[in-house]
DNA sequence: TCAAAATGTAGTAGACCTACTACATTTCTA
DNA sequence: TAGAAATGTAGTAGGTCTACTACATTTTGA
């Protein structure tokens, strides 16, 4: 995990849907291993696919996307 | 400009600020001549770029990128 | 006006993203 | 429990992004 990570909540937003990878990669138009990729953080995703994995799942890019790791549920935000 | 290109308004954000090239380049760790080309339109940066171009602006990564061309100061918003 | 700054174009090289195939392992479910 | 579905790992290949250098052109400002 380098200093140039993005770190995403790609599978928590699938789960929170009930969507597999490969539906989830079929309403995007890539590859299935894509997704499973981005998920383990192999590595991130374009801007272009970023962009419409957001917007698939309706919520700005800073939900999905950041630069810094995102709190667990339930721990405090301050 | 393929289907798979997204657009950007860093050149817009950047006059606002009155900030150049080189000193926006400088601020985010990259080449001059990446911001150039990627306010041409040459291609899309990484989402690790685009996340430190919104961070750098401190705006939603949607003002700056967009799958969809932005409208032009004044015009109509439906 | 003249120099400096800013921007545009061109080319090489390397790293990263994505597609794709194949197969192993784990989880779900009838 | 057996089969199906989902997920993980591995490897190749091609396209895109970024760094970097060099130089031309345009814009700015003293």
């Amino acid at each position: 995990m380098s200093a140039e990570d993005v770190y995403n909540r790609i599978s928590v937003l699938r789960a929170e849907r009930g969507v597999s990878r490969k539906d989830l990669a079929a309403a995007l138009g890539v590859h299935y291993q894509t997704i499973g990729y981005l998920e383990r953080g192999q590595y991130s995703p374009s801007l272009f696919l970023a962009l419409r994995i957001a917007e698939y799942f309706e919520v700005p890019v800073e939900i999905v996307f950041s630069l810094r790791p995102f709190p667990r549920l339930g721990s405090e935000v301050k």
